[in-house]
DNA sequence: TGAAACAACGAAAACGTTTTCGTGTTAATA
DNA sequence: TATTAACACGAAAACGTTTTCGTTGTTTCA
């Protein structure tokens, strides 16, 4: 591999001291204007571009932030990287982004490796085996050694750091709430197990919706979907119950394509015989057929919100600088998989 | 924020030399056994880790390697990444990830952020507005430096280096086949404008197929979608015209599910009235109804290969190595939303 | 003519490592 | 006792920058 040319090579070429070099690179008054245009032009022709580790080094910052996601494939994190990016971009910073793959291992690992010196600071969503473990003294070295740091979506609570999340109870409340209003009595909730915050967390709203509208709890309509297991056999049960459900609320686009897809399998028309609401606004929702009426998470927004609290901490002098939380609200969708509401009598509650 | 541990706060703090307490983490028979211990406890006490910006600098490599990718809310793109992330993590890479937004100038941007020493090696996929300028110099010159490049999917091919491409004439060959051999008649292609190289590519492939089988290309069947427009109105035509097609190849799953759809608005049933097959196996293809039918693209193993490349490159010590181009081919995926095949006669081809 | 000002450049430190090559002390050997 | 070996450590260079603070040699002014 050809070797790039530095200043020290410049230098030599010109029989001149590297500060020189480089001070006539920056155009400083201190060279006179004949040697400068030499060394500039010269520098020029090679295609000089200063050595950023170098200059991280020295400057003891990177102007890059570092990401760490569970998955990459993966529409609502990919939409926050954007809105990251974006904002990330517009103040000069680079984003270099690491995958956990749901792994505490590789989570910390990915840590471990971007805490040393590479980044100004990290974003990061917990591996669902993170959240399973409940060991996080990788988030608390990280807090300890005053790297900024953001949590997102999933959240750890006992973590001293700037967090964006979703409101997803105020979500899981407006998706049941939505399919109350539209006359479903039976509503079964497809859920993750509960170490996984944000699952449990819609529970917790569809919960409250039933509650509130006096609904009783009914067990069997709670399915905690074990993604070791084949997903549409645990969401079969739903069809082949004696009373089926007429309103789903799955946790994420993909079981609500999956109870779609299942309903029809075992005979159910959607809408008709039973409404989906999904969470998420993804590819899925968009162009399954009928359409996933869904909650929006507004993940883009969340990524910039991210970026925006990561870059206060970095720029904030202050040693006991005050973390905040920040809270996304979540928007109902409203596409086909849900009936209509009905219009023929007063709602009260609208 | 609090001052990251370093070996000289550690030196003085013992009150013996940088090199003693190097060597002493390293475990170095030269130190004395009493004095390792004291140092390494406290090393450990404190979270020592070596600054990696200084250990990239000294050793002149960084173990990073960077991806530049049009989009990263796409699912073909993200399964490319996680390939490269698997082979990149065996071999103890970490990877930055960039996105150009297809523009030329982020493009350039982002390689020449990574070009000044922070990657030892680069991967890309062209963005649009770059293959539509057709500007390569930052490309020539990331060569020039002998930078490792891989270019994938999106290659250009003026440039010298390894290259990993998905099949594409044979891919649009494919699945235009596919809906001959099912027995459509009149098959429209949903492709993208021509400096688009896979779209280009694919539409060979559909004409290659309808020249082998003797059915005349009809223009009005050709359709290059134009983004900035509806996308909707452009596939309407297809369904309002006089004759209108009995099968339909998309150059992508969008397009395909927006295809799928455009038909039902207008009376024509998936796949009775219409066949539909897409390109790229993506969320949509699994969860859409009729699912559909499509060219699998194999983004995760084209990822794997472009990281086995660069890394060739990159461990190459020869000066003039030798590039290489790998061909990835397609399959077809069978699911719904093409008619199953005819078995009531002899297919010879099979 | 002497001091002061200025122009044009170089030396060196600093960022944090690793590693080669000393160097001084002690112990073993001839 | 003189030489050598082993031991335990330090100095310094190197990676590529930037920047502060000299250090020259020339010019300007009183």
């Amino acid at each position: 591999m050809k070797q790039k040319i530095t200043l020290k090579k410049i230098a030599k070429e010109f029989d001149v001291s590297i500060s020189t070099v480089s001070k006539s690179l920056k155009d400083s008054h201190e060279i006179s204007e004949e040697l400068k245009e030499k060394i500039q032009a010269f520098a020029k022709y090679y295609h000089y571009k200063p050595n950023s580790l170098a200059l991280n080094l020295r400057n003891q910052k990177t102007k890059t932030i570092g990401i760490i996601i569970p998955q990459i494939v993966h529409h609502f994190f990919t939409k926050v990287i954007s809105g990251i990016e974006k904002i990330a971009n517009e103040k000069g910073y680079n984003v270099m982004i690491c995958m956990s793959n749901e792994s505490y291992e590789k989570e910390v690992l990915n840590m471990d490796m971007l805490a040393n010196g590479i980044v100004d600071g990290i974003i990061v969503s917990a591996a669902k085996e993170t959240e399973e473990k409940g060991n996080y003294s990788h988030f608390k070295d990280l807090v300890y050694n005053g790297i900024p740091l953001v949590m997102f979506d999933r959240v750890i609570n006992e973590i001293k750091c700037n967090k964006v999340l979703t409101n997803d109870i105020d979500g899981g409340y407006l998706a049941t709430k939505h399919l109350i209003d539209i006359g479903c009595k039976n509503i079964a909730i497809l859920t993750t197990p509960d170490y996984v915050t944000v699952g449990k967390l819609r529970k917790e709203g569809y919960i409250y919706a039933l509650n509130d509208h006096n609904i009783i709890i009914n067990n069997d309509f709670i399915i905690k979907v074990d993604e070791k297991q084949d997903t549409e056999a645990q969401i079969k049960k739903l069809f082949t119950h004696k009373n089926s459900p007429d309103g789903i609320f799955a946790v994420n686009e993909i079981y609500a394509a999956i109870a779609m897809k299942t309903a029809s399998k075992n005979g159910f028309k959607v809408p008709d015989d039973v409404s989906v609401i999904g969470f998420t606004d993804g590819l899925i929702s968009q162009y399954t057929s009928p359409s996933l009426t869904t909650v929006a998470q507004h993940g883009f927004h969340m990524g910039q919100k991210a970026m925006e609290l990561l870059l206060n901490e970095i720029n904030s002098q202050s040693p006991e600088y005050k973390h905040k939380t920040s809270i996304i609200e979540t928007d109902l969708i409203f596409r086909e998989s849900t009936k209509k509401k009905l219009n023929n009598k007063f709602n009260y509650n609208d």
